[in-house]
DNA sequence: GATAGTTTCATACAAGTGTTTGAAATGCAA
DNA sequence: TTGCATTTCAAACACTTGTATGAAACTATC
């Protein structure tokens, strides 16, 4: 494969186009204007439109679960195998928003394609997320371990709620700051991210760990 | 004026195709085939294919948001114009909740319609969820009352989890089916809610909950 | 039952879409 | 250079989409 340079240029294209107007409003005949090639070349290097979408997700998506679980496994191999559910989750939603979030002048074509791609929920990456199980089974397997007294059941609301709030934070990023009036800055990632951990955390020790549970709380759950 | 059985038919027939397929894939022709109309009645009734979806979605949202001020003011009242901030959080994802969630073959066409609104971001849906802030504050408000010492900034940050748990967990709830092998009930919906309000409570109270000021007219939220 | 106002209908329209084609250009090895 | 594979290109293809039109059918009022 010669020089990559049209479906490079195609890929950077289409990213940065994406990233801007959404893909409802982009079309191929957008994608190779921007990248000055031919109609034909995506067709060529990519076989269609969709896989050309799917293969700028999967390529992000892999660098933020990557990176994901190089933090989880040093964090395991700090603690001798049991990580502390805060650095857990810290590596769970700490790449995401870090790859997400950021002062928006600086921010990467990736990163606005991202929050694009958590925005409109179009068929390919649909069926990208769907394969993400996997992944994520190995940090509900971390939270396991660091927790042996939770339940399964609540282990798994604890994940989902860290991904809620940390997806939910990313594509509703505007609205929050409008109806804060700026209050929350969303630009001082590490904040979002300890915020998160700390909600997260506290849904997963509630009444358990924690120092002094509150007598009247709502400790409703199983087990 | 007469019948309107032409216009309610469309609506029938346009909500049940939305919920069953989504958007992407239902055309005005697939619509009128369903609802035995002629094409043209779609623009003839509601101006644009647009108008339809968005006239679907704001009655389904005009509900919601009645009931969710409903149990917001019944709370206040109750409290004496400061309800416990349980409460509060309650009458913010309850409704939704409850709207969405539930056995799969019990749930009304309404429901599975707003969990694909909710997964698929379409543009007449988002300019309509754009304009949800006013009816944020009033929550924004409520909360800043049941909560005095706590700062704006955490109040948005609590709000803005909640909303997140609840949203996510709808629009995911296939997913954590999945991933928990079904161990996570979703079809328990006030299990759901007492768990999104916990966490909500949680977050918006860590680390202040014992220091509230006494003499509070709320010595009865036990639930 | 004539009239005016609605509503329905078949049909056409206009534009945009991703994809395919087949020839021309290019690159590269022998 | 010759030959062969890769890559580019302009053009057309084959649909699908939402919307507009203008005549027909209906409805209700007088």
């Amino acid at each position: 494969m010669a020089s990559d340079h049209t479906r490079t240029a195609i890929l950077a294209a289409a990213e940065r186009l994406y990233a801007d107007r959404g893909f409802g409003d982009v079309t191929l005949r957008d994608i190779v204007a921007e990248a000055n090639v031919n109609l034909a070349a995506v067709n060529y290097h990519f076989g269609s439109k969709d896989e050309l979408i799917a293969e700028l997700f999967v390529t992000r998506s892999i660098a933020t679960n990557r990176e994901r679980l190089r933090e989880l496994k040093a964090a395991e191999e700090q603690g001798g195998g049991r990580a502390p559910i805060e650095m857990i989750l810290h590596a769970l939603v700490g790449p995401t928003l870090r790859g997400c979030l950021g002062p928006e002048n600086q921010r990467s074509t990736a990163a606005r394609f991202m929050i694009r791609a958590s925005i409109e929920s179009v068929p390919p990456i649909r069926r990208i997320k769907n394969r993400e199980i996997d992944h994520l089974r190995k940090f509900a397997g971390a939270m396991r371990r660091a927790l042996p007294d939770r339940s399964d059941v609540d282990i798994y609301w604890g994940l989902n709620f860290a991904l809620a709030m940390a997806h939910h934070t990313i594509r509703e990023s505007e609205r929050l700051t409008k109806l804060s009036e700026g209050k929350c800055d969303l630009d001082d990632v590490e904040d979002v991210v300890a915020r998160v951990v700390s909600v997260a955390t506290m849904a997963l020790t509630a009444g358990k760990v924690e120092v002094r549970p509150p007598a009247r709380a709502l400790a409703r759950d199983a087990r």
